[in-house]
DNA sequence: AGAATCATGTAAGGGGTTACATGATTCG
DNA sequence: CGAATCATGTAACCCCTTACATGATTCT
């Protein structure tokens, strides 16, 4: 469900780097994003024709000789306001920094969009809140299982919490 | 896709309590597993098809004067085979000990399988493992994206890994 | 009287995966 | 000469989600 705005996103994102064909960004996911996605050729094409549909991408057909034509996507004023909306927002659960939250700054590092900084402190808060909200239900519990299974989430919230923070200062450097 | 996987095992775990049919499971779930893990009504009904197709469960009749047929479900012998199989193995993956293994564990419990040690020292080797490739792989990575991204690998693996040795701690205690 | 519980499902819709179809060019 | 690359997709299949359908009983 996240996985499929994520995804479409994601493309939305290459495409900000300029009009692209699908084969294009298949290629782009596939050399810089794969270490951390994964993403099939018909997948592609899906996406796209969805993206169009709703009309945040758009399309023009070039031709070649001895080539099938290429059809040449770009962003639309509207897939460009959604990218930005959606790359400047942090993501809800824990489990979505592992794919979307690491998207977004693989996209802000790659378009220089200067917003690291404040992207990262708005994914701190929202995962600080998580863990305020874990350590309170965690005192009301008297069963062992639930136990273990408040301190699986609150270890693996505190660990993405210092990563984060480690990401904070490591990019603060750079600049 | 490992999700299709470990719900099917779920509900035949929780057939190893004995029959029920598919509103039983889903209250079961809907009580004693929902801290982890939702399922709907007509899920638990489709699933349940399934799984009498692949012949793991077969169901009974038991008619009722003022109330639809219940049909009760129970384990075959090739069902508590598979189930067996399921609970007694690891999880391959970080993002899989967050539902899939947290159900084997519920169950190890409940059951009293006293499998409880070794399903946990077998985890803390398939982690402890994935651990060491991605320290190896850490090494030769100069992109400073692909460090962070390591580095966040790393960082829930070890948080799971220190999660898996309290746990173990806090069994061994339990006997 | 209305809401919740008991008890079964089906149908429609959307999404993803894998296999299939086509065919030229270029690299080894 | 065969494999990989370039370039597009469609079709079949499986899976999950949400809404719909039915209807009695029991709790508030």
């Amino acid at each position: 469900m996240s996985f499929k705005v994520s995804a479409e996103n994601a493309l939305l994102g290459i495409l900000m780097t300029g009009p692209k064909h699908g084969y294009e960004l298949h290629s782009y996911v596939s050399t810089k994003m794969n270490q951390f996605w994964d993403l099939s050729m018909s997948q592609v094409y899906a996406l796209l024709k969805r993206l169009e549909k709703n009309g945040v991408v758009e399309s023009q057909e070039e031709w070649q000789e001895r080539r099938p034509a290429k059809k040449i996507f770009s962003l639309t004023p509207r897939g460009k306001e959604r990218f930005l909306g959606w790359i400047s927002s942090p993501v809800e659960h824990v489990r979505d920094v592992r794919i979307e939250f690491l998207a977004k700054l693989f996209f802000v590092r790659e378009l220089h969009l200067k917003e690291e900084l404040t992207l990262i402190d708005k994914q701190i808060d929202v995962l600080q809140e998580k863990l305020r909200v874990i350590e309170n239900l965690k005192e009301k519990i008297t069963d062992e299982f639930q136990r273990v299974l408040y301190s699986f989430k609150a270890s693996q919230t505190t660990a993405a919490l210092d990563w984060l923070k480690e990401c904070k200062a490591s990019f603060s450097y750079e600049y």
